[in-house]
DNA sequence: CAAATTTCGTTGCATGTGAAACAAAGCGGT
DNA sequence: ACCGCTTTGTTTCACATGCAACGAAATTTG
């Protein structure tokens, strides 16, 4: 058995180079992390969020949450309100500033995705597509 | 757009649930690392490597690789010899008793990925090697 | 052949990360 | 109303990681 026909090992290496990709764009454009984008992502298609929804829908602890959202605060791009009903919850909303520039980072993280799936001929692309689809239920039901 | 429905956040979560699954079963029977793991398997399938076949073929660089390789050192599974010709660099070598984890290890970490993998359609299992082996080339080779 | 340069592996440092501890707020039973 | 218990978000601590500096060995250059 070769490692690089290990399957698992070529979905780890296909994922993290075309995941590498993306993130010099967000990385090099606005100094954001991972995280930090993913937040800005969710918060800034939606109204508010709390740390549950924001961690449930981007797979970080609560943990990862507390401190990317702290450090997108600390950039301005959005703001951490204390629940009225409950105290303990954060309400988080993108600023202006956060919309402004998720609005002009999108294109270009899409853009830079769109280059890379581009350069596979059509029908690898829609394998692709269902691959995923079909591990990622596969994988974090299982 | 929604975050969910955006395929570099699908592939970076499906791909991380899988290596999640397979991350736990040689932390849990060995204590290895991912980096640990990698180094382990291309050893126990080589009489001997070096450094920078290591690192090319595990896409780690050589601080990690220097450094997985001295835990693995110490935990008497590989050697690393000083070579003859050149004293600069490392030679690798598994020992015995990294060849006997390894041969036990493999077929665990086997089966659990067959086991997610078999959970999916053969047509979805069909179109994931096909996108992933597409998609190696786009985004390693752009 | 001596000095400068390059290569290889390691190490120090500054930062990031995860697990567990923690404080504050809410809930619940008596 | 009070004492325990749970939930929420933050902090602490120990460890991992990446980058740059480093020392040793080899190679190149004058």
């Amino acid at each position: 058995m070769q490692l690089d026909s290990f399957f698992p090992y070529r979905l780890a290496v296909a994922s993290e180079a075309f995941s590498r990709k993306l993130t010099e764009v967000y990385q090099r454009e606005f100094g954001l992390s991972r995280e930090e984008w993913r937040l800005l992502f969710l918060l800034a298609n939606a109204k508010s969020l709390t740390s549950l929804e924001l961690s449930q829908r981007t797979t970080l602890d609560k943990v990862q949450v507390s401190r990317a959202a702290q450090r997108l605060d600390d950039k301005g791009l959005i703001t951490r309100a204390i629940s009225e009903e409950d105290r303990r919850i954060r309400v988080y909303h993108c600023t202006p500033e956060g919309h402004r520039r998720f609005e002009q980072l999108l294109p270009q993280v899409d853009a830079c995705a769109q280059g890379m799936l581009n350069s596979m001929s059509a029908e690898d692309r829609a394998a692709l597509d269902q691959g995923v689809t079909a591990l990622l239920k596969a994988a974090s039901v299982t």
